[in-house]
RNA sequence: GCCUCCUUAGUUCAAUGGCAGAACAGUGCUUUUGUAAAGCACAUAUGCGGGUUCGAUUCCUGCAGGAGGCUCCA
């Protein structure tokens, strides 16, 4: 059967409702707006009193009775002078009647029954009754700015979530739940990966020898990919003096983000680095380079400090100290296209090896704050240009994005969704046709005339530490073999055969393989629970039988019977599953 | 940084303006096991500072840390 109303009435409609409801319970309240968003919508409020998570379940109750009593919508139009009359108790609604009136856009008011009234274009169900009033819920309240300017007063912001049915809600709720359970800080405590001190300061992990394993893995993978492509691994120092980030550009921009270093023999202050790219040029700029030399390619996984606000850190997604598996390339323009496409190419096989689901967005200048980048008109033009051709030359679905470049040039740039839905730049590819110039970075040409090269600054994962916080939600900490922290639990069945057990683990140690003896007195089935809960691989038995045969009895994470297998068996199938990163 | 909320043992959670309780983890002892939690015993906590109070883990306040958002993200 078809269905009348598109969800989104369903959610715009119960924004309204809310927007009656608070306004019911709070007179004075002056609305922003309510729209709809994945999953719900919000209405911002400003009201002297706080709204609590205590009061949802009221307006909830206020918004169901609401649509008990089969109240419509109904939509009239606007002239500026009747809206800033009907409007004139709100502000915020008056000041977008001025912005729409500027732009000459019809104004229209929609009216719920005699209760609400509010400026809106549209998109409601006809009628209250419409909506399940089982299937939607106001789930929090946060603070959100007036347009999302942070110079404007703060609101209220009240969340909800709702569907066309209550099982849909259920399902959604469950959802959320089962999301839960994979975040990464959660995951991060129970497998001991990862920890903060307050000792140490927030938004500096700690990694433990389990967390380095896998820290480790992603990098000595993104190693193995960068020598494929041609770099080559260089070391730079933590700090630099202030110029080398005055001529970058970086200082003018994030003079703020960035940690100064005190010396009591400089007068000036040094800084923490933020990034490896000046230092690169500074490589690059050592000797003289020739043509025949281009490209010159330099990865660098150094640690980063960057002086986030606080309440911006979260988890290993958002650190002030982190590194970068980054890269960049100093080439002739002739050579920008293949190295762009050998990096998509890598970033494309390392996300396939990790299974993880990504987009591509073309990351562009904003053409309105011009002022916020480096460089002229015609360059970014040609920048921009360039990517998006070998984008649809490469047949690669995108998004473009204006606003999202970097301040030196545009990017593309490669989002993956953690478990929560969040949304995570992971890779970056950025063309850059400014910094080289600035830092009078040069090579000879065939004819001997100096030229400036071109800059692509690119990571494969983005930043390893970030990265390893996305894998443990993918993978809800269910590893592959080749970055689990444990590769192997072996678990003799009685003492009898600790010895057998332990030689068993010197056999796959030599191999490389990571594994654990879990030999303590805790009851056979208590250790496999444990080899479970740490979510390891492969668990090998041995008891009297595999001592007797000299083989082992593996069990594969989650209950798997794998059988029986000589040592010798298993140690060519483990190197086989690791080498292919499976 | 801003708004709201939060901080009790290693972890997950109780309780209280008047001696802070449990489970798991830990330690010791007993048990030696055939595929997801053996038994007993022991030890362990109110984030830090200031205030109110006869007395504060509880109330107020500052700081630190955390959560959800907003803003920012080279």
């Amino acid at each position: 059967m078809e269905h009348p109303n598109n969800i989104d009435n369903i959610r715009h409609s119960l924004a309204h409702l809310l927007a009656a409801a608070v306004l019911k319970k709070h007179p004075k309240t002056k609305l922003g707006v309510g729209p709809t968003i994945e999953n719900g919508f919000y209405y911002d409020f400003l009201l002297s009193e706080n709204l609590s998570t205590e009061d949802l379940p009221k307006l909830e109750k206020e918004m169901r009775g609401l649509m008990h009593r089969k109240l419509g919508f109904q939509g009239e139009k606007l002239t500026p002078a009747k809206a800033k009359a009907t409007f004139k108790d709100q502000p915020f609604k008056l000041e977008l009647i001025k912005e729409f009136s500027k732009e000459k856009k019809q104004l229209t008011l929609y009216r719920t029954g005699d209760v609400f009234m509010d400026l809106c274009k549209g998109g409601h169900v006809e009628n209250t009754s419409e909506i399940n009033a089982d299937a939607f819920k106001l789930t929090h309240v946060a603070g959100a700015y007036w347009r999302g300017d942070e110079k404007n007063p703060q609101m209220q912001r009240v969340y909800g979530v709702a569907f066309e049915t209550k099982e849909e809600l259920e399902k959604y709720l469950l959802q959320q739940e089962e999301a839960k359970k994979r975040d990464h800080r959660k995951l991060g405590k129970e497998l001991d990966l990862f920890v903060f001190s307050d000792l140490v300061g927030s938004g500096m992990p700690m990694f433990t020898p389990k967390g380095n394993h896998v820290r480790n893995g992603i990098i000595n993978f993104s190693r193995e990919l960068n020598a494929g492509l041609g770099f080559e691994e260089v070391h730079t120092p933590n700090i630099n003096k202030a110029e080398l980030f005055k001529i970058s550009g970086h200082y003018d921009k994030y003079k703020e983000d960035m940690l100064t270093v005190r010396s009591q023999y400089s007068t000036e202050d040094f800084f923490m680095k933020p990034m490896n790219c000046p230092q690169h040029t500074q490589i690059y700029a050592s000797r003289p380079r020739s043509y025949r030399d281009l490209p010159i390619r330099y990865s660098d996984f150094a640690v980063l400090y960057r002086d986030e606000r606080p309440g911006e850190l979260s988890g290993l997604t958002r650190l002030r100290s982190f590194a970068q598996d980054d890269g960049h390339i100093f080439c002739r323009e002739d050579q920008i296209e293949q190295e762009i496409s050998n990096i998509l190419e890598a970033i494309q096989k390392a996300l396939k090896t990790y299974r993880i689901d990504y987009w591509m967005r073309l990351s562009l200048r904003d053409p309105k704050k011009k002022e916020k980048y480096l460089g002229d008109d015609a360059v970014w033009k040609q920048s921009q240009e360039i990517m998006r051709k070998l984008l649809i030359h490469k047949k690669i679905q995108h998004k473009e994005a204006e606003g999202e470049a970097a301040f030196y040039g545009p990017k593309i740039d490669i989002m993956a969704v953690d478990a929560l839905g969040r949304v995570w730049q992971i890779s970056t590819i950025q063309l850059d046709f400014n910094q080289p110039g600035r830092f009078k970075l040069a090579y000879t040409d065939k004819d001997g005339s100096e030229k400036t090269p071109v800059m692509i600054h690119r990571a494969l994962v983005g930043s390893p530490d970030r990265f390893m916080g996305i894998l443990i939600e993918h993978y809800g900490g269910a590893f592959p073999l080749w970055l689990a922290p444990v590769q192997i639990a072996i678990i003799p069945i009685s003492e009898n055969q600790k010895e057998y057990a332990w030689s068993v683990k010197n056999a796959l140690s030599t191999e490389n393989v990571r594994v654990e003896v879990y030999d303590s007195n805790d009851t056979l089935g208590k250790r496999i629970r444990e080899a479970e809960t740490q979510k390891i691989p492969y668990t090998v038995i041995v008891g009297e039988k595999e001592a007797g045969s000299k083989t082992v009895s593996i069990r594969g994470r989650g209950n798997k019977n794998l059988g029986e297998m000589e040592i010798a068996q298993f140690v060519l199938q483990l190197r086989n599953e690791i080498e292919k990163r499976l």
